[in-house]
DNA sequence: TGGGTGATTGCATTATTCGCAACGCTCGTT
DNA sequence: AACGAGCGTTGCGAATAATGCAATCACCCA
């Protein structure tokens, strides 16, 4: 593990909360300002940071660059892209698409409500791993094996009366998801929002991403979020053909729950 | 300088030409796998890379949560985006947003075209400083010294027949675009491309970023493409007025050109 | 003109990175 | 079932590259 790159990487994440002077990145390093000012200068180089004229160092066109790559490289976000407008438009709500990734989930893309609550969560932040529906259905596709092993690794800590509590309980909701094919959030991560989703596959069979909807209880309470379900596993079956899933794999109409 | 930085921001160049192995990655370097290994190891616990079932490493979703805040904190971006989406729709054409940044000029939004010309260009790539409407736009707002000294460092290599050479006849080109509010790029960059730009103004006054509408010759010529004028200007006020520029800077109507 | 703030550079010290070699793991082959 | 190739990972001395200090420079304001 190198130092030096640590370093470096929580001064990128120092700037992300806004621009900063060299006096004040040292300090967050606590090294001495030499030491900040040349990883700068690394950074600069490569126009991941660029200062402005008052010598404040900000965040620079390199990482919009490779973060647009990334985008790219992430062809289901392109093709998902369409579909998550137009259900995002046709349910007035927040539809999030999210990936696994290296033993968590990730939001990758986010339409955002049109009402005014809006939620707290960002393309590239962490979901929950047994609280979001979209982390759900991501796990119940893994195989047993790595399923278990992210499962271990889950901090419990319930958010509200709803959360699972345990990796028991969870695995058996996994499997309930695997067999109905979409997952819920009724209430597990915020008391007031309930949350659906659906996987998307590719040509591989496997699920690369899910897609959600995301309604808090004053817009709507539960049992009305759940009427959505035909428009979220529509959407999910779109996109999955789109990306080339094979026939079988793709959602069918929705299964009772339990 | 560090060299542990700029050689683990290059292997995150690496990465956004797509998936690699640790082998690969310390080709790249030109060093042992060992000292990769400990670079993408630092890499990846800040979440900016993962890797995959296979190993291989992919750009991880600490970049996107970086990105996204740092687009974030670009205002006019936000700010400016439904006038864009506006302005792309009412001409179909391809619509950019840019930004002037450490002596540079970076495109910070795309909207691509509805035909299928596609223009190469990408959010977080440079602008020619010399041969683009937006570079002209922003560079026309800088105060003197600094203008000139953007203009001392360009590479004049003529791209078409209508590039400006030197630095004399572009500093004569940035006064007209300074006084009459907007600038052109007729067949500077690419001979079968035109474009033309205007700024952005934010409270302060001054051109935060500039919006450009790019026509291939094939969809329409030169002419047409300054019809596009009053759209693209109102588009620019538009902007400026939400961003809170004052009224005074906000540009009128066309003025003749020379 | 002078003092203060803040960025930058030269240099000696040493902590940190580096490459090597050995180990371990997985997978495909015989 | 044993073998071996291919890759990723770890332990450890060597030495390179990062560090902090102190001095210098640049700029702004009193």
């Amino acid at each position: 593990m190198s130092q030096t790159v640590t370093r470096a990487l929580r001064l990128l994440t120092e700037l992300g909360e806004g621009e900063r002077s060299l006096d004040q990145l040292a300090e967050v390093l606590g090294v001495h300002k030499t030491t900040a000012l040349r990883l700068m200068q690394s950074l600069e180089d490569e126009r991941f940071v660029y200062r402005d004229a008052d010598y404040r160092y900000h965040l620079g066109a390199g990482l919009f660059a490779l973060a647009s790559l990334a985008m790219e490289q992430r062809g289901i976000r392109r093709i998902a892209a369409p579909h998550l407008a137009a259900l995002n438009a046709a349910t007035g709500q927040t539809v999030h698409l999210a990936a696994y990734e290296g033993g968590e989930v990730v939001y990758i893309d986010k339409y955002d409500s049109r009402h005014k609550v809006r939620m707290y969560s960002r393309v590239g932040l962490r979901a929950g791993l047994h609280n979001t529906a979209v982390a759900k259905v991501l796990l119940a596709d893994l195989p047993l094996s790595e399923r278990r092993r992210a499962v271990a690794g889950i901090d419990f800590t319930p958010h509200t009366p709803h959360t699972i509590t345990g990796p028991q309980q969870l695995l058996a909701e996994l499997e309930t998801v695997a067999a109905q094919g979409w997952a819920q959030d009724h209430a597990e991560h915020e008391t007031f929002i309930n949350c659906i989703g659906a996987p998307v596959r590719d040509a591989s069979g496997r699920a690369v991403a899910a897609v959600s909807i995301s309604v808090p209880d004053v817009v709507a309470p539960y049992e009305q979020v759940l009427e959505l379900l035909p428009q979220l596993l529509e959407t999910a079956r779109a996109v999955s053909a789109d990306a080339g899933a094979p026939e079988d794999r793709l959602p069918s109409s929705p299964t009772e729950r339990k």
